[in-house]
DNA sequence: ATTATCTATAGATCTATAGATAATGC
DNA sequence: ATTATCTATAGATCTATAGATAATGC
Protein backbone atom coordinates (compact mmCIF):
# COMPACT_ATOMS: atom_id res chain seq x y z
CA UNK A 1 0.00 0.00 0.00
CA UNK A 2 1.07 3.36 -0.80
CA UNK A 3 0.14 4.93 2.67
CA UNK A 4 2.81 2.28 3.63
CA UNK A 5 5.52 3.35 2.36
CA UNK A 6 5.75 6.24 5.01
CA UNK A 7 9.16 5.97 6.79
CA UNK A 8 9.30 4.63 10.45
CA UNK A 9 10.51 7.98 11.88
CA UNK A 10 7.16 9.45 9.53
CA UNK A 11 4.98 7.02 11.60
CA UNK A 12 6.58 7.79 14.90
CA UNK A 13 6.40 11.74 14.76
CA UNK A 14 2.07 11.35 13.26
CA UNK A 15 1.94 8.69 16.53
CA UNK A 16 3.10 11.62 18.79
CA UNK A 17 1.14 14.45 17.15
CA UNK A 18 -2.14 11.90 18.13
CA UNK A 19 -0.69 11.31 21.10
CA UNK A 20 -0.36 15.40 21.82
CA UNK A 21 -4.02 15.98 21.38
CA UNK A 22 -5.49 12.63 22.71
CA UNK A 23 -3.54 13.50 26.28
CA UNK A 24 -4.95 16.95 25.58
CA UNK A 25 -8.37 15.77 25.45
CA UNK A 26 -8.32 13.39 28.36
CA UNK A 27 -4.60 13.84 29.85
CA UNK A 28 -2.20 11.19 30.30
CA UNK A 29 -4.61 8.65 32.72
CA UNK A 30 -7.75 9.37 30.56
CA UNK A 31 -5.98 8.63 27.10
CA UNK A 32 -6.37 5.23 25.70
CA UNK A 33 -3.61 3.32 23.27
CA UNK A 34 -6.20 2.76 21.15
CA UNK A 35 -7.51 6.63 20.69
CA UNK A 36 -4.46 7.21 19.86
CA UNK A 37 -3.95 4.41 17.50
CA UNK A 38 -6.94 5.02 15.34
CA UNK A 39 -6.00 8.93 14.83
CA UNK A 40 -3.19 7.52 12.64
CA UNK A 41 -4.69 4.41 11.10
CA UNK A 42 -3.08 1.96 13.13
CA UNK A 43 -5.19 -0.80 15.35
CA UNK A 44 -3.74 -0.16 19.24
CA UNK A 45 -1.16 -3.11 19.24
CA UNK A 46 -0.01 -1.60 15.95
CA UNK A 47 0.73 1.03 17.49
CA UNK A 48 2.78 -0.82 20.12
CA UNK A 49 4.96 -1.72 17.56
CA UNK A 50 6.46 1.73 17.99
CA UNK A 51 6.17 2.35 21.29
CA UNK A 52 6.31 -0.88 23.87
CA UNK A 53 4.05 0.55 26.17
CA UNK A 54 2.11 3.46 26.98
CA UNK A 55 4.50 5.04 29.02
CA UNK A 56 7.28 5.04 27.04
CA UNK A 57 4.60 6.74 24.64
CA UNK A 58 4.28 9.79 27.02
CA UNK A 59 8.23 10.14 27.67
CA UNK A 60 8.40 10.62 24.08
CA UNK A 61 6.09 12.90 23.89
CA UNK A 62 7.20 14.91 27.15
CA UNK A 63 11.15 14.86 25.17
CA UNK A 64 9.82 16.54 22.07
CA UNK A 65 7.51 18.87 23.64
CA UNK A 66 10.46 19.99 25.58
CA UNK A 67 11.90 21.48 22.44
CA UNK A 68 8.90 22.84 20.96
CA UNK A 69 8.69 24.73 24.21
CA UNK A 70 11.76 26.68 23.69
CA UNK A 71 11.00 27.23 19.82
CA UNK A 72 13.72 24.72 18.68
CA UNK A 73 16.88 26.32 20.49
CA UNK A 74 17.85 26.29 24.27
CA UNK A 75 16.64 28.47 26.48
CA UNK A 76 20.21 29.62 27.61
CA UNK A 77 20.13 32.24 24.87
CA UNK A 78 16.73 33.99 25.57
CA UNK A 79 16.24 37.48 26.27
CA UNK A 80 13.76 38.71 28.42
CA UNK A 81 11.44 40.61 25.37
CA UNK A 82 11.62 37.05 23.52
CA UNK A 83 9.19 36.03 27.15
CA UNK A 84 6.45 38.42 26.00
CA UNK A 85 6.56 36.72 22.07
CA UNK A 86 6.82 32.84 23.43
CA UNK A 87 3.08 33.93 25.64
CA UNK A 88 1.81 35.09 22.47
CA UNK A 89 3.20 31.91 20.56
CA UNK A 90 1.70 29.70 22.85
CA UNK A 91 -1.62 31.64 22.98
CA UNK A 92 -2.25 30.57 19.70
CA UNK A 93 -1.60 26.99 20.61
CA UNK A 94 -3.86 26.19 22.98
CA UNK A 95 -3.90 22.54 22.40
CA UNK A 96 -0.38 22.27 23.03
CA UNK A 97 -0.59 24.45 25.70
CA UNK A 98 -3.73 22.32 27.41
CA UNK A 99 -1.72 19.25 26.78
CA UNK A 100 1.39 20.67 28.89
CA UNK A 101 -0.96 22.26 31.40
CA UNK A 102 -3.31 18.59 31.60
CA UNK A 103 0.35 16.88 32.49
CA UNK A 104 1.45 19.25 34.70
CA UNK A 105 -1.57 19.00 37.13
CA UNK A 106 -1.63 15.15 36.83
CA UNK A 107 2.32 15.01 37.31
CA UNK A 108 1.83 16.07 41.60
CA UNK A 109 0.00 12.46 41.93
CA UNK A 110 1.84 9.73 43.21
CA UNK A 111 3.50 7.37 41.06
CA UNK A 112 3.00 9.73 37.38
CA UNK A 113 5.48 9.15 34.84
CA UNK A 114 5.94 12.48 33.90
CA UNK A 115 6.78 13.77 37.46
CA UNK A 116 10.51 13.41 37.67
CA UNK A 117 10.42 15.14 33.87
CA UNK A 118 8.49 18.30 35.55
CA UNK A 119 10.44 18.41 38.70
CA UNK A 120 14.01 18.76 36.84
CA UNK A 121 12.34 20.77 34.08
CA UNK A 122 11.38 23.22 36.41
CA UNK A 123 14.57 23.47 38.38
CA UNK A 124 16.16 24.24 35.29
CA UNK A 125 13.77 26.45 33.74
CA UNK A 126 14.45 28.59 36.94
CA UNK A 127 17.72 28.78 36.75
CA UNK A 128 17.36 29.43 32.93
CA UNK A 129 14.96 32.51 34.33
CA UNK A 130 17.57 33.62 36.90
CA UNK A 131 20.32 33.89 34.31
CA UNK A 132 18.03 35.93 31.58
CA UNK A 133 16.76 38.23 34.36
CA UNK A 134 20.80 38.86 35.40
CA UNK A 135 21.83 39.38 32.02
CA UNK A 136 18.99 41.85 31.56
CA UNK A 137 19.48 43.82 34.88
CA UNK A 138 22.33 42.65 36.88
CA UNK A 139 22.11 41.28 40.43
CA UNK A 140 18.84 43.46 41.61
CA UNK A 141 15.83 44.14 39.48
CA UNK A 142 14.52 47.31 39.19
CA UNK A 143 11.54 46.35 40.85
CA UNK A 144 13.24 45.29 44.04
CA UNK A 145 13.66 41.44 43.61
CA UNK A 146 17.20 39.50 42.81
CA UNK A 147 16.71 37.15 39.99
CA UNK A 148 16.92 34.18 41.85
CA UNK A 149 13.19 35.85 43.85
CA UNK A 150 11.69 36.82 40.98
CA UNK A 151 12.63 33.46 38.56
CA UNK A 152 10.24 31.30 39.89
CA UNK A 153 7.39 33.68 39.74
CA UNK A 154 7.88 34.43 36.56
CA UNK A 155 7.53 30.78 35.63
CA UNK A 156 4.43 30.74 38.37
CA UNK A 157 2.80 33.53 36.54
CA UNK A 158 2.89 31.57 33.16
CA UNK A 159 1.72 28.53 34.19
CA UNK A 160 -0.74 29.79 36.18
CA UNK A 161 -2.70 32.12 33.52
CA UNK A 162 -2.54 29.21 31.07
CA UNK A 163 -5.12 27.57 33.51
CA UNK A 164 -7.50 31.01 33.44
CA UNK A 165 -6.57 31.19 30.26
CA UNK A 166 -7.60 27.96 29.08
CA UNK A 167 -10.66 27.20 31.23
CA UNK A 168 -12.10 30.70 30.43
CA UNK A 169 -9.96 32.60 27.34
CA UNK A 170 -12.90 35.12 26.62
CA UNK A 171 -11.98 36.65 29.91
CA UNK A 172 -8.24 36.50 30.43
CA UNK A 173 -6.12 38.07 28.10
CA UNK A 174 -3.21 36.12 28.77
CA UNK A 175 -0.45 38.17 26.65
CA UNK A 176 -1.46 41.17 28.34
CA UNK A 177 -1.60 39.75 31.92
CA UNK A 178 1.70 38.88 31.30
CA UNK A 179 3.71 42.23 29.72
CA UNK A 180 1.52 43.42 32.86
CA UNK A 181 3.59 41.25 35.22
CA UNK A 182 7.01 42.03 33.14
CA UNK A 183 6.55 45.64 33.44
CA UNK A 184 6.01 45.23 37.18
CA UNK A 185 9.42 43.47 37.41
CA UNK A 186 11.13 45.84 35.19
CA UNK A 187 9.71 49.05 36.06
CA UNK A 188 12.00 51.50 38.39
CA UNK B 1 -21.77 -2.84 65.81
CA UNK B 2 -20.81 0.33 67.37
CA UNK B 3 -18.70 1.62 64.29
CA UNK B 4 -22.16 1.26 62.03
CA UNK B 5 -23.72 3.58 64.86
CA UNK B 6 -22.15 6.58 62.98
CA UNK B 7 -24.79 9.07 61.34
CA UNK B 8 -25.41 9.26 58.13
CA UNK B 9 -23.64 13.02 57.80
CA UNK B 10 -20.45 11.91 60.19
CA UNK B 11 -20.20 8.76 57.10
CA UNK B 12 -20.47 11.20 54.58
CA UNK B 13 -17.80 13.10 55.82
CA UNK B 14 -15.59 10.54 56.68
CA UNK B 15 -15.79 9.46 53.01
CA UNK B 16 -15.16 13.10 51.44
CA UNK B 17 -12.06 12.86 53.00
CA UNK B 18 -11.21 9.61 52.28
CA UNK B 19 -11.91 10.80 48.46
CA UNK B 20 -9.70 14.18 49.03
CA UNK B 21 -6.71 11.82 50.16
CA UNK B 22 -7.07 9.23 47.38
CA UNK B 23 -7.77 12.09 44.61
CA UNK B 24 -4.62 13.68 45.58
CA UNK B 25 -2.97 10.67 44.70
CA UNK B 26 -4.21 9.83 41.83
CA UNK B 27 -6.41 12.61 40.38
CA UNK B 28 -10.05 12.23 39.67
CA UNK B 29 -9.97 9.93 36.92
CA UNK B 30 -7.02 7.52 38.39
CA UNK B 31 -9.00 7.30 41.64
CA UNK B 32 -11.38 4.50 41.92
CA UNK B 33 -14.53 4.12 43.85
CA UNK B 34 -13.13 1.33 45.43
CA UNK B 35 -10.11 3.01 47.05
CA UNK B 36 -11.78 5.37 48.67
CA UNK B 37 -14.47 2.62 49.89
CA UNK B 38 -11.57 0.98 51.44
CA UNK B 39 -9.93 3.47 53.02
CA UNK B 40 -13.70 4.39 55.28
CA UNK B 41 -13.94 0.35 55.64
CA UNK B 42 -17.05 -0.23 52.67
CA UNK B 43 -17.47 -1.83 49.73
CA UNK B 44 -17.46 0.06 46.49
CA UNK B 45 -20.93 -0.65 46.45
CA UNK B 46 -21.48 0.48 50.13
CA UNK B 47 -19.86 3.31 48.99
CA UNK B 48 -22.43 4.30 46.43
CA UNK B 49 -24.84 3.97 48.75
CA UNK B 50 -23.90 7.87 49.80
CA UNK B 51 -22.95 9.08 46.20
CA UNK B 52 -24.87 7.51 43.60
CA UNK B 53 -22.15 7.73 41.28
CA UNK B 54 -18.57 8.41 40.74
CA UNK B 55 -18.86 12.46 39.38
CA UNK B 56 -21.52 12.94 42.04
CA UNK B 57 -18.93 11.81 44.68
CA UNK B 58 -16.63 14.66 42.76
CA UNK B 59 -18.63 17.17 43.38
CA UNK B 60 -19.75 17.12 46.38
CA UNK B 61 -15.70 17.16 47.37
CA UNK B 62 -14.92 20.52 45.18
CA UNK B 63 -18.10 22.01 47.33
CA UNK B 64 -16.33 21.12 50.55
CA UNK B 65 -13.05 22.43 49.26
CA UNK B 66 -14.21 25.57 48.27
CA UNK B 67 -15.48 26.41 51.68
CA UNK B 68 -11.97 25.00 53.33
CA UNK B 69 -9.77 27.79 50.27
CA UNK B 70 -11.40 30.38 52.13
CA UNK B 71 -11.21 29.17 55.88
CA UNK B 72 -14.31 28.83 56.17
CA UNK B 73 -15.46 32.41 55.63
CA UNK B 74 -16.37 34.42 52.30
CA UNK B 75 -13.26 35.61 50.54
CA UNK B 76 -15.72 38.76 50.48
CA UNK B 77 -14.00 40.08 53.89
CA UNK B 78 -10.35 39.55 53.18
CA UNK B 79 -7.76 42.10 53.52
CA UNK B 80 -4.54 41.76 51.16
CA UNK B 81 -1.92 41.16 54.45
CA UNK B 82 -4.60 38.15 54.95
CA UNK B 83 -3.17 36.34 51.70
CA UNK B 84 0.01 35.56 52.51
CA UNK B 85 -1.23 33.96 55.88
CA UNK B 86 -3.32 32.16 53.37
CA UNK B 87 -0.24 30.59 51.31
CA UNK B 88 1.21 29.62 54.79
CA UNK B 89 -1.13 27.85 55.74
CA UNK B 90 -1.38 25.86 52.39
CA UNK B 91 2.44 24.85 53.16
CA UNK B 92 1.17 23.28 56.19
CA UNK B 93 -1.61 21.35 53.84
CA UNK B 94 0.38 19.62 50.92
CA UNK B 95 -2.52 17.01 50.40
CA UNK B 96 -5.00 19.75 50.38
CA UNK B 97 -2.88 21.53 47.46
CA UNK B 98 -2.22 18.41 45.46
CA UNK B 99 -5.90 17.20 45.32
CA UNK B 100 -6.60 21.18 44.34
CA UNK B 101 -3.71 20.85 41.69
CA UNK B 102 -4.32 17.67 40.48
CA UNK B 103 -8.48 18.52 39.83
CA UNK B 104 -7.41 22.07 38.34
CA UNK B 105 -4.95 19.92 35.79
CA UNK B 106 -7.57 17.59 34.35
CA UNK B 107 -10.51 20.11 34.63
CA UNK B 108 -8.96 21.65 31.38
CA UNK B 109 -9.43 18.07 29.62
CA UNK B 110 -12.57 17.77 27.60
CA UNK B 111 -15.94 17.10 29.85
CA UNK B 112 -14.42 16.98 32.87
CA UNK B 113 -16.81 17.17 35.37
CA UNK B 114 -14.77 20.04 37.37
CA UNK B 115 -14.33 22.32 34.88
CA UNK B 116 -17.41 24.20 35.10
CA UNK B 117 -16.41 24.84 38.60
CA UNK B 118 -13.49 25.78 37.97
CA UNK B 119 -14.38 28.08 35.35
CA UNK B 120 -16.48 29.92 37.76
CA UNK B 121 -14.49 29.72 40.99
CA UNK B 122 -11.52 31.70 38.79
CA UNK B 123 -13.85 34.04 37.38
CA UNK B 124 -15.20 34.31 40.84
CA UNK B 125 -11.71 34.56 42.62
CA UNK B 126 -10.59 36.95 39.95
CA UNK B 127 -13.37 39.73 40.82
CA UNK B 128 -13.15 39.19 44.57
CA UNK B 129 -8.82 39.84 44.36
CA UNK B 130 -9.66 42.78 42.33
CA UNK B 131 -11.70 44.18 45.26
CA UNK B 132 -9.64 43.39 48.27
CA UNK B 133 -6.77 45.25 45.78
CA UNK B 134 -9.27 48.10 45.38
CA UNK B 135 -10.08 48.21 48.97
CA UNK B 136 -6.11 48.24 50.01
CA UNK B 137 -4.75 50.82 47.17
CA UNK B 138 -7.76 52.28 45.17
CA UNK B 139 -7.69 52.39 41.38
CA UNK B 140 -3.92 51.87 41.34
CA UNK B 141 -1.86 49.96 42.95
CA UNK B 142 1.54 51.52 43.90
CA UNK B 143 3.45 49.27 41.58
CA UNK B 144 1.17 50.82 38.89
CA UNK B 145 -1.86 48.47 37.66
CA UNK B 146 -5.20 48.64 38.42
CA UNK B 147 -6.57 46.55 40.44
CA UNK B 148 -8.30 44.32 37.24
CA UNK B 149 -4.85 44.08 35.65
CA UNK B 150 -3.15 42.98 39.03
CA UNK B 151 -5.76 40.47 40.13
CA UNK B 152 -5.32 37.70 37.43
CA UNK B 153 -1.89 37.46 38.11
CA UNK B 154 -2.00 37.06 41.99
CA UNK B 155 -4.03 34.74 41.14
CA UNK B 156 -1.69 32.94 38.75
CA UNK B 157 1.25 33.53 40.84
CA UNK B 158 -0.76 31.30 43.82
CA UNK B 159 -1.66 28.65 41.77
CA UNK B 160 1.79 28.34 39.52
CA UNK B 161 3.56 28.27 42.93
CA UNK B 162 1.42 25.24 44.16
CA UNK B 163 3.11 23.48 41.04
CA UNK B 164 6.30 24.02 41.47
CA UNK B 165 6.03 23.64 45.55
CA UNK B 166 4.32 20.25 45.22
CA UNK B 167 7.03 18.74 42.53
CA UNK B 168 10.24 19.97 44.49
CA UNK B 169 9.05 21.49 48.21
CA UNK B 170 12.74 21.85 49.31
CA UNK B 171 13.94 23.77 46.56
CA UNK B 172 10.44 26.19 46.41
CA UNK B 173 9.72 28.77 49.23
CA UNK B 174 6.19 29.04 48.29
CA UNK B 175 5.27 31.53 50.94
CA UNK B 176 8.52 33.86 50.84
CA UNK B 177 8.00 33.83 46.60
CA UNK B 178 4.38 34.91 47.36
CA UNK B 179 5.05 37.54 49.65
CA UNK B 180 7.75 39.15 46.91
CA UNK B 181 4.75 39.30 44.73
CA UNK B 182 2.52 41.06 47.29
CA UNK B 183 5.57 43.33 48.16
CA UNK B 184 5.97 43.67 43.59
CA UNK B 185 2.66 44.74 43.70
CA UNK B 186 2.44 47.03 46.65
CA UNK B 187 5.82 48.85 46.16
CA UNK B 188 6.03 52.43 45.15
C1' DA C 1 -40.60 1.91 56.74
C1' DT C 2 -36.09 3.45 56.13
C1' DT C 3 -31.26 3.18 56.26
C1' DA C 4 -26.87 0.91 55.85
C1' DT C 5 -24.30 -2.68 53.79
C1' DC C 6 -23.34 -6.75 51.51
C1' DT C 7 -22.95 -10.35 47.56
C1' DA C 8 -23.45 -11.20 42.78
C1' DT C 9 -22.83 -9.69 38.44
C1' DA C 10 -23.47 -7.32 33.87
C1' DG C 11 -21.16 -4.71 30.66
C1' DA C 12 -17.34 -1.89 29.39
C1' DT C 13 -12.81 -0.97 28.85
C1' DC C 14 -7.70 -1.16 28.85
C1' DT C 15 -2.92 -2.72 28.46
C1' DA C 16 0.03 -5.95 26.89
C1' DT C 17 1.52 -10.58 24.99
C1' DA C 18 1.60 -14.21 21.31
C1' DG C 19 1.81 -15.40 17.00
C1' DA C 20 0.40 -14.96 12.01
C1' DT C 21 0.98 -12.52 7.53
C1' DA C 22 2.60 -9.48 4.23
C1' DA C 23 5.88 -6.19 2.49
C1' DT C 24 10.75 -4.25 2.28
C1' DG C 25 15.71 -4.25 1.94
C1' DC C 26 19.75 -6.83 1.41
C1' DA D 1 16.12 -10.99 7.83
C1' DT D 2 13.61 -7.18 9.33
C1' DT D 3 9.78 -4.21 9.65
C1' DA D 4 4.95 -3.13 9.82
C1' DT D 5 0.46 -4.63 10.97
C1' DC D 6 -3.16 -7.56 12.05
C1' DT D 7 -6.21 -11.03 14.79
C1' DA D 8 -6.92 -13.35 19.04
C1' DT D 9 -6.90 -13.12 23.68
C1' DA D 10 -5.42 -13.20 28.64
C1' DG D 11 -5.85 -10.82 32.69
C1' DA D 12 -7.08 -6.73 35.13
C1' DT D 13 -9.98 -3.33 36.39
C1' DC D 14 -13.97 -0.20 36.92
C1' DT D 15 -18.66 1.68 37.36
C1' DA D 16 -23.13 0.80 38.26
C1' DT D 17 -27.44 -2.08 38.88
C1' DA D 18 -30.21 -5.69 41.34
C1' DG D 19 -31.60 -7.66 45.10
C1' DA D 20 -30.80 -9.73 49.82
C1' DT D 21 -30.14 -8.95 54.83
C1' DA D 22 -29.79 -6.76 59.07
C1' DA D 23 -30.33 -2.84 62.04
C1' DT D 24 -32.79 1.57 63.40
C1' DG D 25 -36.59 4.66 64.26
C1' DC D 26 -41.41 5.26 64.47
Amino acid sequence: MAAARARSGERRAEILRAALEVIAERGYRGATLGAVAERVGLTQQGLLHYFPTKEALLVAVLEERDQWDTGGGTREGWRLDLLGSLVDYNAMRPGIVQTFSALLGESVTEGHPARAFFTRRYAQVREEMASVLRAEYGDRLPGGLTPEQAAPLLTAVMDGLQYQWLLDPESVDMPAAFRDFLGLLGAR
